[in-house]
RNA sequence: GGGUCGAUGUCCGAGUGGUUAAAGGAGGCGGACUGUAAAUCCGCUGGCUACGCCUACGUUGGUUCAAAUCCAACUCGGCCCA
């Protein structure tokens, strides 16, 4: 996908992208067809990006736009990421009733700074005149109440009203604070400051992106393209990738953990994820859901902790699986000294983190789950009277926690 | 501002004075099975070194031998009226 090969092939704008608008593929308008204002337009386009900084790190989900941002970039065009460091100070009102924290400047400081480390092995932060990134705070902590009525004039309660995330909202009876009509305006003036030419989003963001063409015309400027790609589903492989649903693949985790996640990819997702997640010739995937699991998982995480660390991760998750045991790699140690002897085994377990509570302990022995050196051990009232009989040994909840106890 | 309805465990949602740590479902965690999974079946799912004790049904008080259940005030939401 060097920019050099070919101008007018135009798969990588396509690969994965589930919806561009506005879109008349016969028309040559450049306004009306984004392919044809790739062609024709004989400067770099800037291609808007935002994300809220509201959490600490980001996943698999949401590095799919950013991986489409790439492909402009290596088109040759220039990735404006916009830091919606005023915005997350809202939150979109897409998911359910959001229960909103106040987040500080500070905070939400290191959160964009955070996100942007984790996009390093995403985007071309290299190229002179290929990233741009601004904090939306630059602009919209400006407006005055003026504006702000401006704003708001250009929309009716009934449009905000057709907005997914309002419509569900409104009919279920659940709160709607106005504060909240006001996202939507803000995301919209970002593309009429950076003045953006294409704007990236998930499926759920066309109303907002699509507010920013209606500002944008509004403000006399050229208007916006669209490109939505799709939501990625999370690893259960039916909704989508979030961290409350504990699904998700975040950029940040170790080899391992990535490894051993996508390996475990759920069949029917597959063809998405190679699409979505990787630069993979589609037809040349595996037949074996098996071996096309264990290409996406090595693929993926290499893209994140190159190729040395996945292949190592792939060796370790191996181990682990085939001996089901103790053997494979690095087991973290818990040491005794801070139990009081004589001790329950429930209490051990609790004690050690390997489960939540002395009484999940409890429970995880009732239901077989737990063994002492790979015997099974079932006896609820099962006391230690010494570290000795300890010490040394691997203590272990289900087939994936163990850990080493030490004196 | 007035009227009215509501707030239950991780989430959804029963329960309207007494074995209620609180039905049911989802999710989660285990076990069996398997291509690692998924699907399916089974068990568990507040805390405590624990045959007992403690904390829980928006908040705070009250009535009662006894309250998630009754009363009062407050907080937050929905709907209707102004």
């Amino acid at each position: 996908m060097s920019d050099s090969a070919n101008h007018n092939n135009l798969d990588w704008l396509h690969r994965g992208t589930s919806e561009i608008f506005p879109d008349r593929p016969d028309s040559e308008n450049p306004d009306e067809n984004l392919s044809q204002r790739i062609i024709q337009s004989n400067c770099p386009l800037r291609i808007k990006l935002g994300i809220d900084p509201t959490g600490t790190d980001i996943h698999l989900g949401h590095s799919i736009p950013f991986r489409k941002l790439r492909a402009f970039q290596d088109a040759g065009h220039t990735a404006v990421v916009i830091i919606g460091d005023f915005t997350a100070q809202i939150g979109d009102p897409t998911g359910k009733s959001e229960v909103r924290r106040q987040l500080s400047a500070e905070q939400v400081k290191a959160n964009a700074q955070s996100y942007l480390e984790q996009l390093k092995p995403i985007l071309d932060f290299d190229t002179p005149g290929r990233l741009e990134i601004r904090y939306n705070s630059e602009w919209l902590s400006q407006l005055d109440l003026p504006q702000i009525q401006q704003l708001l004039a250009t929309m009716t309660v009934g449009q905000m009203l057709a907005k997914e995330g309002f419509a569900e909202r409104y009919s279920q009876e659940k709160p709607i604070f106005l504060h909240e009509f006001l996202y939507p305006l803000m995301q919209g003036y970002d593309s009429v400051a950076v003045k953006s030419d294409v704007e990236l989003g998930g499926t759920d963001q066309k109303f907002n992106i699509a507010v920013g063409r209606d500002l944008q015309r509004h403000f006399g400027q050229k208007t916006q393209f669209g490109l939505l790609l799709p939501i990625l589903l999370g690893t259960d492989g039916v909704q989508k990738m979030s961290k409350s649903l504990n699904n998700y693949v975040g950029l940040q985790e170790d080899a391992l953990s990535m490894y051993s996640k996508l390996e475990k990819t759920p069949d029917n997702l597959l063809p998405d994820y190679f699409e979505l997640l990787t630069n993979l010739d589609l037809t040349q995937i595996p037949e074996n859901p098996r071996s096309a699991q264990k290409l996406l998982a090595i693929e993926v995480t290499t893209q994140f902790h190159g190729k040395e660390a996945a292949l190592q991760a792939q060796q370790t998750a191996e181990q682990i699986v085939l001996q089901g045991n103790t053997t494979g790699g690095d087991i973290s140690e818990y040491s005794l000294s801070k139990v009081e002897f004589p001790a329950k085994l429930f209490y051990i377990l609790g004690a050690s983190g390997l489960c939540q509570s002395s009484g999940e302990g409890r429970r995880q022995i009732q239901g077989g789950a737990v063994r002492l050196e790979g015997d099974r051990q079932t006896d609820v009232n099962l006391t230690f009277n010494s570290p000795e009989e300890l010490a040394g040994k691997v203590l272990q909840v289900g087939k994936k926690k163990f850990i080493r106890l030490v004196s």
